[in-house]
This record gives structure tokens, sequence and C-alpha cells, in this order.
DNA sequence: AATCCCGACAACCGCGTCCTG
DNA sequence: GCAGGACGCGGTTGTCGGGAT
């Protein structure tokens, strides 16, 4: 019995480019690998393994373009995909779903992703649900190999002061209180982004960038892999997908340009606002940290975002959103994350 | 030029939670 | 209420490329 129930439409200036070297993966046939009857998810004999091909890229984007995503079970039983259902759902969610932006996170970026870990913890899905355009892995994967050894080095360089503004003080709270608000937010967020995400009705996602194929989003990826590089297709095949693709024919080859670095991350934020329904990304990142306040009072969590939060920002949020980094309200941050209790390292 | 080391990132694995019958 | 499947999340690993030696 064939797998074959959707077909496979491809844009006509699609083509495929030089895969991914695949070590780790054995040579399949992908014929003759059928099983019959329920397959388990991940049975290991059959199951590829290792990078994904742009082959495997174009299955699975034409597949979900054409079903939507979700119902990951059945997706590589339908496309014939050799890979097992979470491996699929994470090559979507990592990196073929549109409106990801690639490349340099912007400091605007960088600071949220402090501010939230030290929030919420390593809870990267959290996390990443109020920066829409970015992935739990990537900012994980940030995480670890960028802001753990920027924080380390602010700390290293003596500046770090538990004494000084006592974080602590300032930001007594009832863990409870906030977690619950968090609770909130997240879902709320979640709600919001699968529907800016979702393709029947992607019209609030018009802020977005869309997935930029030269694996650079606004700004420029350092090492871009050759296979990153062909997923310039994959973008090409989505373009014909996205409602909106407003940004998509200008937002190659640009680089690490200040100014327009800048314009990015107002776009970012602007896509984020969009999809959190928050006036400002700063009166989001308030409302988060609002509740962390003593003063935070269970009925507000009921009701909209502050949209005067910007003038009840803390010590840490002046920091955060303040043009220029203060160092020492950075070890502040550091405090913080330690006092509540939060593993940096 | 060859080798080693390390950073960056994609992908996998295992576990927890949610959902459905 | 329970069991099993599906899905999501976070930690970890594997691979690749670039720089240093």
């Amino acid at each position: 019995m064939p797998h074959t129930p959707f077909v496979l439409k491809l844009a006509p200036h699609f083509s495929l480019t030089k895969p991914s070297t695949q070590k780790s993966t054995a040579g399949f046939k992908r014929k003759n690998q059928l099983i019959m009857g329920r397959q388990p998810c991940c049975d290991k004999v059959g199951v590829k393994k290792g990078p994904w091909t742009p082959e495997e890229d174009i299955i699975l984007v034409s597949y979900i373009q054409e079903h939507g995503p979700g119902n990951w079970r059945a997706v590589p039983t339908k496309t014939g995909l050799l890979r097992c259902s979470k491996s699929c759902r994470l090559r979507w969610t990592n990196y073929l779903r549109p409106g990801i932006k690639r490349g340099n996170f912007t400091e605007n970026e960088e600071k949220m992703i402090i501010h939230l870990q030290a929030l919420l913890g390593n809870r990267w899905a959290a996390i990443a649900s109020y920066l829409p355009q970015r992935t739990d892995n990537d900012i994980k994967n940030y995480w670890n190999t960028h802001l753990k050894k920027k924080l380390k080095k602010l700390q290293g360089n003596g500046g770090y002061s538990r004494d000084g503004v006592s974080a602590k003080s300032t930001y007594q709270i009832s863990r409870g209180q906030w977690e619950r608000k968090l609770q909130t937010d997240i879902h709320m967020a979640k709600k919001a982004l699968s529907d800016a995400l979702s393709p029947e009705k992607s019209s609030g996602s018009a802020e977005f960038e869309p997935f930029n194929g030269t694996g650079t989003g606004t700004t420029s990826y350092a090492k871009p892999s050759g296979y990153a590089s062909s997923t310039e297709n994959i973008a090409k095949l989505l373009k014909g997908w996205m409602r909106n693709p407003l940004k998509m024919a200008d937002s190659s080859e640009e680089g690490t340009d200040p100014i327009k670095e800048d314009k990015n991350s107002k776009e970012m934020d602007e896509g984020v606002q969009s999809v959190l329904g928050f006036e400002s990304l700063d009166s989001a990142i308030s409302d988060i940290s609002q509740s962390m306040s003593p003063e935070a009072s269970l009925s507000q969590y009921e009701s909209k975002p502050n949209l005067n939060a910007q003038t009840q920002l803390s010590l840490l949020e002046e920091w955060l959103f303040d043009e220029g980094v203060n160092q020492g309200k950075d070890y502040q941050l550091c405090d913080l994350a330690l006092d509540e209790n939060v593993n940096f390292f």
C-alpha cells in the first residue's frame, strides 16, 4: 500500500541543493520500509537520524502546507519520510516553520532572554513564547553558548556585588503570585502565537518577518552552512504559503549594520507587540515583572496589560531597556537571578 | 600543511504532561 | 478513574567549521 496520499507540489523555481553531510545516517532505502499497522513513534528500525536533507524538508513543508501542522504521528506515514514524528515536529518548529527569525540576536532580544531567564529559569518554551520569532531551541542554544558566558564574565569582573541595591528586598515576592500570573501570560502568548502562525488566520502576523531562507533573518549568520543556504529554496516554497510576505524580498543580504539592526529590532518588537497583544514591548516585560512585585494584586492578573506600566519600571526594567547598558545594573540582574534560586550556571 | 581544539548549532533522547477512549 | 498514545519540553550529544598551534 503506497504511502503517497498527498501530492508534492513544488514551486517551479524550487531547486535542490547540496544536502548536508550525513555521517550518522546509514544508507536507508526509502522504499520497502513501510510498516503496516500502527507504527511506534521512535521505532529504532528504519528510522533515519541525523541532519535533514533539503529533500526531506521539502516533503515535510509540502505536507504541512497541505494539511497544516499537527497530527505529527501521521506525518512520517503519510509523507513516506523515514523520520519519527518527534523529529518531524522538531524540524518544523525549530527550523522550517514560517516566522522564525534566524541570525544574530539583537540587544533587545538578549535583554529579554536574560530577564525572562531570571524570572522563569530554564523554561525555554515559556521564554520563547515571549519571543515569537525565536524557537526555544534557539534561545536555549544562545543562552548556553553566549549569555551564560557573558554573565559569567560580568560576574568575574568583580563588579558584582550582592550588597548593592538589594534585588532581594526589591523583589521580595510571592512566587505563587507571579507564577500564576506567568501561567496566564504564557497561555495568552501561546494562544496569540498559535493564532498568528495559523495559515488560516495569519493576518495578525503580518508584522512577522517571514522565514528568510538566506539563513540570515534580518541579520547575517556568522557561519551559514551549506545546508543553511539551501534553505533559501524552502523559503521560496514557503513564500507562496505565507499570506503576507511583506519583507521577504528585501530582507536578504542585510548585514550587521547597526542602523539596520535597530530597524530590525524595531520590527521584531512590533511583531512581538502584535502577537502578544501588548501595547509595547516594554509594557509586556513590565507586565511580567510587575507580578514579581509585592504590590502585584491578584485581581490585576485578569485585567489587560497595564499600558502605563512603563512608568513603573523597576531598576531591572530600566536596565533592560536603557539604551546604554549599565554594567552595574548588570550585576543587580545577576543578583536577582541568584536570589530567585535560579541557576545561571 | 596537518592536526588539534573549541565554539556554534542542529538534532536526539528521555521524561513529564495532556488528551482521549 | 485508568491506561495508553500523542505531544511538548529541557538536557544532552553529535557534527561541522574555523581558528590556533
